[in-house]
DNA sequence: TAGGCCATCTGGTCCT
DNA sequence: AGGACCAGATGGCCTA
């Protein structure tokens, strides 16, 4: 090989690693707006890939049957599918955020955000923000305002992180809608916030997103999300796990009720 | 220290 | 030839 061919070799190779960290990053980027649609949605405690993963076909799968079999969604069951082979602090987390009501520490972040019990009084007087039938206890498990904003039929964006001026009065940035599984779930997080990648994508040399991307739910002794990294609204609440679902293990299971049947993938 | 999770690099394969 | 996609290898960070 010449030194000439070497060199266009390099180049090559190097051309090609940008795009494919570009292409994960992408890919990054789509698993984050995976996780905003998710059930127990924080910026402080992300769930991991495979996680993410497992749980947003837990959630289609078990909004399929309440809207299916119309058992509610605050029924034992629902929490049963949502923690089909999850880990078990996954499970303790959304077993968690299913436990949780309307929290008025919500408001209050709203309010925090826009200067005033304006915008708090706005979502907790909308009409159709809750209570929604047959849904779970408002935010519908969720940690994010935008789930309780969101509620069945309301289709106004709604911007979880507006900027300092922006209070959903402004145009924000967005690259495109997301399609959750289903409306009624009301979690439509239309802000495209930077992704904590993002904002370190200079590619300063190896990991320096770590510095802001440690935040998962990894214990594996079975804590309860109450600990050190805990979200804040989850310390405030005691949980319980399902204990027939947090302990199956991944990949064998399958679980059936009367209308449907569930295979683990 | 081990294990989990992650980003990145790399070479292979397929497609245009 | 070049790009997209994939999977294995590697090494760093974090927690228990």
């Amino acid at each position: 090989m010449t030194k000439a061919r070497q060199e266009r070799f390099r180049a090559r190779r190097i051309k090609a690693n940008a795009r494919e960290r570009s292409r994960m990053h992408g890919l990054n980027d789509a698993l984050d707006n995976l996780r905003r649609v998710m059930p127990c949605y924080s910026k402080t405690q992300k769930l991991s890939k495979i996680e993410t993963l497992r749980l947003a076909r837990n959630y289609i799968w078990a909004l399929s049957e309440v809207l299916e079999s119309g058992q509610s969604p605050e029924s034992h069951g629902f929490v049963e599918m949502l923690c089909k082979g999850l880990s078990q602090p996954t499970s303790n987390l959304v077993a968690g955020c299913l436990q949780l009501g309307p929290s008025p520490m919500i408001l209050n972040k709203l309010e925090d955000k826009c200067g005033g019990p304006g915008m708090g009084s706005m979502v907790a007087g909308h009409p159709l923000s809750y209570p929604s039938p047959g849904l779970p206890s408002p935010p519908y498990g969720s940690l994010e305002a935008s789930h309780l904003l969101q509620m069945k039929g309301f289709k106004g964006p709604v911007y979880d992180n507006p900027s300092p001026n922006e209070c959903s009065s402004s145009t924000p940035p967005y690259d495109g809608p997301l399609t959750p599984p289903l409306s009624i779930s009301g979690n439509f997080a239309l802000k495209q916030e930077p992704s904590p990648h993002e904002s370190e994508r200079n590619y300063t040399p190896h990991h320096a997103h770590y510095l802001s991307s440690h935040h998962y739910p990894t214990s594996t002794t079975g804590s309860l999300p109450g600990g050190p990294q805990a979200h804040p609204l989850l310390q405030a609440s005691r949980y319980e796990l399902p204990l027939d679902v947090a302990f199956d293990s991944f990949g064998t299971n399958s679980f059936s009720n009367n209308s449907s049947s569930f295979t683990e993938w």
